[in-house]
DNA sequence: GCGATAAATGTTAGCGCTAACATACTTGTC
DNA sequence: GACAAGTATGTTAGCGCTAACATTTATCGC
C-alpha cells in the first residue's frame, strides 16, 4: 500500500469477480482459480501476472460463491446459552484452537434459552450455512423436538458440557459427570460435618441441572440424612435467581448450614445474600459452587467449587466434530466423559452446631 | 417419524433441491420459489400441492445458494475481544432485539486480542459473508490497517463502545465520552477527600483505555494533585493483571488511598489483592469500576463504578447499521455519544488520613 | 527436429436459486 | 363467444466459482 505512486492505483470497484481479474491477467478465469486454490500447478510466470492482477483490482474472492459451489462452508457454528457467561471463555478457547488447526472459523449464535432460537438453530443444521454444530446449551423440548426430526439431513453435530437427552442420545457428547461431580462436593460438605445441606439449581428444563441435583440427592440419601421441603430451590443459574433462592434458604425454620450452588455465578449471588443478612461465609453458612470460573479464585472467601476442564472440553467436542464432518466418526463412541475435580478453597467450614 | 404407514415414508435424501420439490409437485421451480418467497401470487390450489410436496421431500432452501444469488446473507457479524466478557451480555441484548426486527441474524466472532484475527476480519468485510459488522473490538494497529486498506470495497461496519481512532474515523461509531466519564470518576474520588489516586489501565494499544487514562489525568490535573510515577498500572482488563497492578499500588512507597479501575473485571481484582494485603476496601483503599456489570452489585461491598447504557448501545449500533445496509445512512452522523452515568455504591469512602 | 509424453492453460457445465421475461390460463365486458 | 386485460405459471439466464474435460504448449529421448 505504500508503494511508489508509479504503482498502478487500486480501482475502486464495487464488485471484482474472478472474471475481471483473468481478464485483466490475461488468462483464463480456471488459471486465476488455480493460482488461489493449488498455487502450484501454474508457472511462475503466469502466477506473477495473475497476482498482479489481483492487487491491481483489489480482488478477493467471493466465499459465498466459493462455499456455494464447493458445498463447504468452513464455519463451525457453536451454539450456547449465553455470551458472557465466564464458563464459556475457555470452552471457547479450545473450540478455537482446534478449529484454526483444522482450517474452519468458528461462529458464535447465542440461544438465549428461548424457543424461537431452537427454529434457527434447526434451520442452519439444514440449511448447511455451517458445515457442522457445536451445542453447549440445553434445549427447550421443543427444540430437542425440532432437531430430533430435522436430524435425517442435518449437519454433524456434538454435544458439550450438556448432558444429552435420551432424544438427543444419537449426537456424541463430551461432558463431565455430572452426577458424580455434585455427589462428591455435597460428600464433601457432609464430610466436614454438615447436615443440613441446601441446593440452589438451574432451569427445571435443563438436564445438566437435573444431574447436579440427582447427585446431591444422593449423597444425601446415602448419608441418610433427609432434604426437608424448601432446601432444593430454583436459582435459574443467575444472580438474582440466586439471591431469591439464597434469601429463601435463609430464612427457611430449618436453616441450611450449607449451601451448594449449581454454577459459580449463582454462589457470588449466595454470598451477597449471606452477607446482606448479616451472616458470614463460611462461619454461618458454607457454600460451594460450580465451574471454577475465573472468578471463584477472587471472591470473598475464595470459592471451593467443581472444576471442568472447560478448555479440554472444547477441544474435544472439535475434534470430534471434524472427524464427524470428514465422515470418520466411529458409531460407537458416542458419549465421552472427562474428569472433573473439587477445588478446596476457603468457602467452607465446619457448621458451628 | 412415527405416522402410521399409509402416510408416504421421509425420503433419506441426503440433499433435496428446489427441482426435486417441484417434480413431485407437478409444477416449475419459479412456482416452488414463489410459494417460499411470496406466497400470494400463487392460487391456494397449486400452493397446497407445492406445500405438500415439501413435506413429503423434507425440503428445506438451501440459504448458501439463496445468498449467493440474492447477494444478501441476512447475517450481522459482531466482532467482540472475548465471549465471556459480562459487559457484552447487555451489549448483545440490545444488537438481538433490533437485529431480529430488522430480519437479521446475528454471528459472533471473538478477536481474543491477537492479529491473526484482524485477518480474518478483513477477509470478512470483503467476502460479502456478513452483510455488515458491527465492531466491539478495539483493533490492533495492523487490524485498523487491514481494515482501513480494504475499507473500499467492504460491507458497513458500525462501531460500539469502543472510541475509533482516527484512521476508522470514516466508520460510524456509538460510545460514550469514555473521558468525561473517567475524569467524573476521578472527580468523584477527589471530592470524597482522596488526593492519592492510583489508575488501572487496560491494554496500551486500546483507544478506550487511552481515553479513560485521559479522563483520569485530567481530573486530577484539574485538582491540582500530582501523579507519581507508579501510580499508573497495567492491568490488561483481566484479573491477573489486575491483581499484579494493584499489588505495586499497595506497595508504593506513597500508596493511593483510592484506586480507579478500567472496568469492573479488574476492579474484582483489585478488591481480592487489597484484602489479601490485610487491607480493607473502601476503608483503606477506595475502589472504583467501570461497566457496571452485573457482579458491581454482588460484590462485597458492592462497587461504586460507571454504567455505560449497554442495552442502548447495541441498539443504537445496530439500528445505525441497518440503515448503512440499506443504503440510507446519511454522512453527517458520524459519531454517537451516548450518556454515562456514576453509579454510586459502597466501595469508596474518605480516605483515613 | 520429430513424435510421444507430460505439464500448463483454456473451455465449459453446473451447483440451487431468483427474477426477468414469455406464455398460458382466467375473468369480465359487450 | 370474442377480445382485452389481468392473473397464474413456465422457461431460462446467470450470480461467481470450481472441477472435469479439452486443448495447447513445453519437455525429452532419439
Amino acid at each position: 500500500m505504500d508503494e511508489t505512486a508509479t504503482k498502478p492505483e487500486v480501482s475502486i470497484k464495487p464488485e471484482v469477480s474472478i472474471k475481471e481479474v483473468a481478464r485483466v491477467a490475461g488468462v483464463s478465469i480456471a488459471t486465476v482459480s488455480r493460482c488461489l486454490n493449488d498455487p502450484e500447478s501454474v508457472r511462475e510466470p503466469t502466477r506473477d501476472k495473475v497476482t498482479k492482477a489481483i492487487v491491481e483490482t483489489g480482488y478477493s474472492p467471493n466465499v459465498l460463491a466459493q462455499s456455494f459451489r464447493r458445498g463447504k462452508t468452513n464455519v463451525i457454528m457453536v451454539v450456547l446459552p449465553s455470551v458472557g457467561d465466564p464458563f464459556f471463555t475457555d470452552v471457547l478457547k479450545g473450540i478455537r484452537t482446534v478449529a484454526r488447526a483444522n482450517g474452519y472459523a468458528i461462529m458464535i449464535n447465542e440461544t438465549q434459552f428461548n424457543t424461537l432460537a431452537a427454529d434457527e438453530i434447526g434451520a442452519m443444521m439444514v440449511s448447511r450455512w455451517a458445515d457442522g454444530m457445536v451445542l453447549l446449551a440445553s434445549l427447550s423440548p421443543y427444540g430437542t423436538e425440532v432437531l430430533s426430526a430435522r436430524s435425517h439431513r442435518a449437519i454433524p453435530i456434538v454435544v458439550g458440557c450438556e448432558t444429552i437427552s435420551p432424544e438427543l442420545a444419537r449426537f456424541p457428547s463430551v461432558h463431565i459427570d455430572n452426577a458424580a461431580a455434585a455427589r462428591e462436593a455435597t460428600d464433601y460438605l457432609i464430610s466436614m460435618g454438615h447436615k443440613r445441606v441446601g441446593f440452589v439449581s438451574g432451569e427445571a428444563t435443563s438436564l445438566l441441572t437435573l444431574d447436579r441435583e440427582r447427585g446431591y440427592r444422593a449423597a444425601m440419601k446415602a448419608a441418610k440424612l433427609g432434604i426437608e421441603s424448601g432446601w432444593v430451590v430454583q436459582g435459574n443459574m443467575n444472580i438474582p435467581g440466586a439471591i431469591k433462592a439464597t434469601r429463601s434458604l435463609v430464612n427457611h425454620k430449618r436453616r441450611p448450614t450449607a449451601i451448594f450452588c449449581a454454577n459459580d455465578e449463582m454462589a457470588m449471588g449466595a454470598y451477597h445474600e449471606i452477607k446482606s443478612a448479616g451472616l458470614k461465609v463460611p462461619e454461618d453458612i458454607s457454600v460451594v459452587g460450580f465451574d471454577d470460573t475465573r472468578y471463584a479464585e477472587v471472591m470473598d472467601p475464595p470459592l471451593t467449587t467443581i472444576r471442568q476442564p472447560a478448555e479440554e472440553i472444547g477441544e474435544r467436542t472439535l475434534y470430534r466434530l471434524c472427524k464427524a464432518i470428514e465422515g470418520k466418526s466411529e458409531p460407537g463412541d458416542t458419549l465421552e466423559i472427562v474428569p472433573h475435580q473439587l477445588i478446596v478453597r476457603r468457602s467452607v467450614a465446619k457448621p458451628r452446631r
